[in-house]
DNA sequence: CTGGGCATGTAACTCGTTACATGATTAG
DNA sequence: CTAATCATGTAACGAGTTACATGCCCAG
């Protein structure tokens, strides 16, 4: 019937999820999915819930009986995976970008310095950290490495992490002096980011 | 009476684009919001036309009277002011990070690599033009510098393209031979424009 | 066997998107 | 003067978030 309508990139994200780790209930899958994708896509549980209900109904997805509370475990049907196949053959969706911390910044002129520079350092902090924890992942990847596309993504997080560290010393009268020396290639490995033309 | 819930991002921004651009009405202030913070922050005209209601209501925007149309230009008020500078000095809401393309390439394991190789190749035409703009933008803004903060952020914005740009060629199964040499930190120069998008 | 916390699910609200309606403006 | 197009705004829907309800389970 209406089951013309493509997935969404949250919807697609759990089945592609239920293919490789099972059959799993809808609290279960949440955590997962904050472990293995959500670096790169959020999925609050309330999502969950509601997108297995509705794959259910176009039977992407099938629950085994209840267990305990009203929970039950779902897992991916052939029409499921036919389904999700095609969304990965359509490709990604455009970008939405969001960085509010560009926003502050944009505007920041009517900010007290004082209590902007607070703001970066907690930034800074806050990245610094998430850069270590990437290297750290990475390079875990790499030893045991067996899939090559979770790898790539978890690169992809480093050097992102990378280039804002990058970016936040190098704007001078932006920034806490006692981030402006910290060494950006920090955390383990993690080869340089080409400086490019920044000045 | 309940003027007490802060502000969301979006209409944070409204009110400070509305202190920057004086009175303007919803399709101006959509449109200007498109070239000033668009790279980082999203907004559609039907969400500023709400956005505009709702900040009428709490008194921080006041419309002067109505022109061609039921057009009406908006202006901030005192209050309004007021709002947004405790906004500003409260910090930026956490990031929400979302990235299509990197579902993809998760699940590119039930993907046919040739398809694959088209989208890696899509996305990387589309991020060297993008890379190449801010790099042009970022070189304007230091000429004709008067927002430091303007420049920040396109800095940023330059960087993180540039990050992109550095991960693309580096997962050698994964690119597709004719990006794999591409001078990634070219920034001047760029392929041709438009990125071919698929959804 | 009880009460405090956790696991599981639901409901209600806010925000974002898509599709539409209609008054102005301009080309011919 | 009419029709196409643009400017401006609205309505309806889908996705994301926050707050809540309640059964389960374990410490004491």
């Amino acid at each position: 019937m209406d089951s013309q309508a493509s997935l969404n990139p949250t919807a697609a994200a759990m089945l592609g999820l239920l293919a490789q780790i099972g059959p799993v209930n809808g609290n279960g899958l949440s955590q997962r999915a904050d472990i293995l994708i959500g670096e790169y896509w959020t999925l609050t549980r309330s999502q969950v819930y509601r997108e297995l209900h509705a794959l259910e109904q176009r039977g992407y997805i099938t629950a085994g009986a209840a267990g305990p509370r009203a929970s039950r475990d779902y897992s991916l049907t052939p029409a499921g995976a036919v389904a999700f196949r095609e969304w990965l053959h359509a490709g990604p969706a455009h970008e939405v970008i969001r960085f509010p911390m560009l926003l502050t910044i944009r505007f920041a002129e009517g900010l007290d310095p004082t209590r902007l520079r607070e703001l970066l350092g907690e930034f800074a902090t806050g990245h610094h950290a998430k850069l270590a924890y990437y290297a750290q992942l990475e390079s875990d990847l790499r030893a045991n490495s067996e899939d090559s596309f979770e790898l790539a993504t978890v690169r992809f997080g480093r050097l992102f992490a990378q280039a804002v560290a990058a970016w936040l010393p190098a704007h001078p009268p932006l920034v806490p002096p006692v981030f402006a020396d910290v060494d950006t290639t920090a955390t383990t490995s993690a080869p340089a980011l080409q400086p490019g033309a920044a000045s």
